[in-house]
DNA sequence: TCTGGGGTCCTAGGACCC
DNA sequence: TCTGGGGTCCTAGGACCC
């Protein structure tokens, strides 16, 4: 049996948990640079807030309804995600960490009645460790599990509480199953609709139901798994080794546009510096690098989007040689005649630091290097990202970003991982604010 | 004024190999 | 008449995910 469980308005949630005056008040949290409504909790929803609407667009409507707004706080969120995985895995053999908000878990040898109460125990121990709501969904496949998360949330089937569902006989799937609409399956979108209609199918339980090689010949072997998924045979399995990745990227839209390559040039070192960090947090050599950049695509100007890419002559972690090395690649695609609104640095070809072939010619003591780029992990992450950096990704101020940084301006504190920004406590029966 | 960021997997076709 | 058979690797692009 697989089971997804999963956080409700995961960021939002998140900011509700520190902040009592957000947990009173519906809340909404921005993408990057406040561009969009990325999450929003379910009294937002219910405002009729749209996700992935540009946030200039729903301000009024937002501050009509007394709505409190949070820019990203990764650091936050990612430290209260990694809390609730620890959960799972005090209730789960196996747990798979499938994003910031979700993890699929496996467990076997339960009734249906014992999953039940398994689901509901996990969802309040989470509750009570961490704040944070939670959905669970259990069924025989990944794909039937997600659908059961989806029933937790949005349409509690007949016999079961919100926010837990147990899809394990097939009376149960056949209920679900017909209750929601083929793009609601994971895995399923207008791509897959439109070849499967042309097959007569339109409903999950006609897609459950086809002929898997059919299916496959006009989707392909996804689609064909897709079918045995729905059914209760699983296709795949739980992932529980976070394999290495393939590529790292860090790439932003600037608050402004940027007219001249000096600002690009800190830009693009900033965003490398940060993929090194990436890179080095896993251990991982690259091999290549690239570089994008982009004109404002929603204004009407001469469009021009362009990468460019060349391959380091060893396998490389420093980020005085990649930096170096984007920057080249910048020198590349810029043409002076544009103005810019986002770029981007990504590395590819990745390897085990230790797998790295070493080159003949190499100039740079890879152990010296090694240290040095250790101690300037440890300086940033003690002291705040940035703190220590490159001469070339801010030559001339000691504020960085001040013409292509990230605009956010409703960031919260990062209460759990910094000495500086704890929530401070009061009220408590017999105490002064802690 | 303002419009996110970061991934994975699969397929088809070309080039090349023995 | 008849034009092998079985591979690998790479890349671009599509589709989908959170």
């Amino acid at each position: 049996m697989f089971a997804l469980v999963d956080a409700n308005s995961f960021y939002a949630s998140v900011e509700q948990v520190f902040d009592p005056d957000a947990a009173r008040r519906p809340v909404v949290v921005l993408s990057n640079n406040d561009g969009c409504v990325v999450a929003a909790c379910k009294r937002a929803k219910a405002l009729g807030v749209d996700m992935f609407k540009p946030f200039f667009q729903v301000r009024q409507q937002l501050a009509g309804h007394n709505v409190k707004v949070f820019s990203s706080n990764y650091t936050l969120y990612h430290d209260m995600s990694m809390r609730l995985v620890d959960i799972y895995r005090q209730h789960a053999e196996e747990v798979e960490i499938y994003s910031i908000d979700e993890c699929f878990l496996t467990l076997d040898g339960l009734s249906p009645r014992k999953l039940m109460h398994w689901g509901r125990d996990l969802k309040a121990t989470a509750h009570q460790w961490t704040g944070i709501p939670t959905g669970v969904g259990i069924a025989p496949s990944k794909t039937l599990a997600k659908l059961a998360n989806h029933m937790a949330k949005r349409d509690p089937m007949p016999g079961q509480p919100a926010g837990v569902c147990v899809l394990a006989s097939k009376h149960a799937q056949d209920v679900a199953l017909s209750r929601v609409d083929l793009g609601d399956l994971w895995g399923v979108a207008g791509g897959t609709i439109r070849r499967v209609a042309k097959l007569g199918i339109t409903t999950p339980t006609q897609l459950r139901d086809a002929d898997p090689n059919r299916v496959r010949e006009h989707c392909g072997v996804v689609g064909q798994r897709l079918v045995y998924e729905l059914r209760g045979e699983p296709c795949s399995d739980l992932e529980t080794e976070t394999p290495d990745c393939k590529n790292v990227c860090v790439s932003r839209s600037f608050a402004s546009v940027i007219e001249s390559i000096g600002p690009l040039r800190e830009a693009v070192t900033t965003f490398a510096s940060q993929a090194c960090v990436k890179l080095r947090r896993q251990d991982l050599a690259a091999h290549a690098v690239s570089v994008f950049v982009q004109t404002d695509r929603h204004a009407p100007v001469d469009q021009y989007a362009n990468t460019g890419g060349t391959r380091l002559a060893v396998g490389c972690f420093d980020t005085r040689d990649i930096a170096a090395t984007a920057l080249r690649c910048l020198e590349y695609v810029y043409r002076p005649e544009h103005h810019y609104k986002k770029a981007g640095v990504m590395l590819h070809d990745l390897c085990k630091r230790e797998r790295v072939q070493p080159g003949l010619f190499e100039t740079r003591d890879r152990v010296a290097s090694q240290r040095l780029m250790s101690a300037m992990d440890r300086i940033n992450q003690n002291h705040g990202s940035g703190r220590l950096r490159l001469a070339s990704s801010s030559p001339f101020t000691l504020k960085p970003c001040r013409t292509w940084g990230r605009r956010s301006d409703h960031t919260s504190p990062r209460y759990t991982t910094r000495w500086g920004e704890l929530p401070a406590v009061s009220g408590l029966p017999g105490s002064n604010t802690i």
